[in-house]
RNA sequence: GGCGACGUACCCAAGUGGCUAAGGGGGAGGUCUGCAAAACCUUUAUGCAGCGGUUCGAAUCCGCUCGUCGCCUCCA
């Protein structure tokens, strides 16, 4: 049995979907007015590896992540450079399905824009006004949340505490001024749609209403985002979406924690962000990924170039065994000889059990990587005691298979070795080639059949500043690219 | 001011009532190696911010104190 943290009542539940083996996902995006951060990183990252693990359990997912195309920011931002809010939408939708393509999260099933569903967010909007929970004042249309008396229920707030607040805009003319906007009508030089109320575009929940609605329908099982979405957000998402439907909305409220910069969240508005890009210069993506799957989802992550590095010495540790695995299986001998088998197939056999129970408490990948990593030791263990025979092959490539699995949910993994060092050698910018590197390594191979071990630490020694490392094996030299 | 989260070794980080407190990094010692590297082995928290309480038993539940952070305005 699946367990997710519920936002809705703060506890841990039991998963099951509103319809058997079949899971209804939504996820808020982006606004599309500028490149992304590790912020976004994160919680796309976190969203795909759900729904990865939950279809590796035989649910059928439907995803639904959104794109927010017109909002306050986007027109300021196009006002700013003279642009069309169109074209800046453009641009940053661009500018995010490269990013994520990039960090490996896989594409949503149903990606929809919001100016794709003006039609639909009127047509909510409306209903509201005729079920009597919105007011239009001078085209304006406000959500009368004194009219729903669950208002507060997802963030655990009450309209006492909020109007204490005292940080609520004021706006005379609303009858509350925790009232919010469905629709606003539009100034002079911005975008607008034709409504019943006039020219006007709609505010920042409805869209999730209204496609939510469309794609998925009036309850559907998961609602994620960012922590920082909670309130207002979801509040008032699930605010019209209950008025409207007369039924409950969403039967889990997951939410990501936050990507911290001495230990201040990392956000747009502190300016202590990197963006997704600037990372990825200098990181491979499944090292980002391993960093970000290495704390629970829900939990604060601190940026530091240590854990990115950390996660790259682990990558690193799996696919520096692949490679052990490979000279294994091409070398290893006829005669049957394997101390510690039966062990060896024993922790095998418990592994698979191991990761689901940690995926399963609440998507729990970092206990799901200790286990991976225990295994890796495990296998790396088999492989000194010097094993050898078909029985021994057979175990080893079952232990790669289980761990190559395990990572298949995880994203990480899923390269061969060569892959991996191409990779590194770009990040980490270094000069050398392939075909030079293998000419040194030739080189000093000549000097090592002669014994000249000086010479031969000299090649070392430089190779190593350039960040290549070598390795002499029984049967030759391989070249690693320094991690860490 | 209101609401909430967190504080586990040198660092990161799981664990939320019951075997010896996962895993990774780092340190120390060792095996292997021409020397290295990698890998493996041993070691590195009688203790989980502090103080009380509940319990046969608590890092885990409750209370208080201290500290850090988040939301209450756009925010992943």
């Amino acid at each position: 049995m699946i367990r997710v943290y519920n936002t809705m009542s703060g506890e841990k539940e039991d998963f099951i979907p509103l319809v058997s083996k079949k899971v209804g996902m939504y996820v808020c995006g982006i606004t599309a007015y500028d490149v992304c951060h590790l912020g976004h990183a994160r919680s796309a990252i976190v969203f795909d590896i759900i729904k990865r693990y939950l279809r590796n359990r035989g649910f059928t997912v439907t995803h639904v992540r959104n794109i927010t195309d017109i909002d306050d920011k986007i027109i300021a931002r196009a006002n700013k450079e003279g642009v069309s809010t169109e074209e800046i939408a453009k641009k940053y939708t661009e500018e995010y399905y490269r990013d994520m393509e990039r960090l490996g999260v896989s594409r949503a099933d149903i990606e929809p824009n919001a100016t794709d569903h003006i039609k639909e967010m009127i047509e909510t909007v409306q209903g509201l006004i005729d079920k009597g929970y919105a007011y239009n004042i001078e085209g304006d249309i406000y959500f009368e949340i004194s009219k729903f008396p669950d208002y507060g229920k997802l963030s655990n707030r009450n309209m006492e505490g909020l109007m204490a607040g005292a940080r609520v805009d004021v706006d005379a003319r609303k009858r509350s001024p925790l009232d919010f906007a469905l629709w606003k009508s539009s100034k002079e030089g911005e975008p607008w749609w034709e409504s019943p109320w006039g020219k006007g575009r709609p505010g920042w929940h409805i869209e999730c209403t209204a496609m939510s609605n469309k794609y998925l329908g009036e309850s559907f099982d998961i609602h994620g985002g960012g922590a920082d979405l909670i309130f207002p957000h979801h509040e008032n998402e699930l605010a019209q979406s209950e008025a409207y439907s007369g039924k409950t909305f969403v039967k889990y409220w997951i939410h990501n924690g936050f990507i911290t910069v001495d230990k201040e969240k990392m956000s747009k508005s502190l300016g202590n962000f990197f963006t997704i890009k600037e990372i990825l210069d200098r990181y491979d993506p499944e090292v980002v990924r391993c960093f970000l799957l290495s704390t629970h989802y829900r939990n604060p992550i601190e940026f530091s170039d240590k854990q990115l590095n950390e996660a790259e010495v682990s990558i690193d540790r799996y696919y520096s065994t692949v490679l052990r695995v490979g000279d294994f299986l091409e070398t290893a001998g006829g005669k049957e000889k394997a101390e510690g088998l039966e062990e060896f197939e024993n922790t095998l056999s418990l592994f698979t059990g191991k990761f689901r129970g940690a995926m399963d408490d609440d998507f729990n990948s970092a206990l799901a990587l200790g286990h991976i990593f225990e295994l890796l030791k495990e296998l790396n263990r088999f492989l000194d005691s010097k094993p050898s025979g078909s029985k021994a092959k057979e175990i080893v490539t079952k232990a790669q298979g289980l761990l190559a699995e395990a990572g298949s949910v995880l994203n990480i993994f899923q390269r061969k070795p060569e892959e991996w060092y191409r990779s590194l050698i770009k990040v980490k910018k270094i000069s050398l080639t392939e075909e030079g590197l293998l000419k040194k390594i030739s080189e000093r191979q000549d000097l090592r059949s002669k014994k000249d071990w000086a010479s031969a630490d000299r090649v070392r020694n430089e190779l190593q500043s350039e960040g290549i490392i070598l390795e002499d094996k029984q049967d030759g030299t391989r070249w690693k690219v320094q991690v860490g």
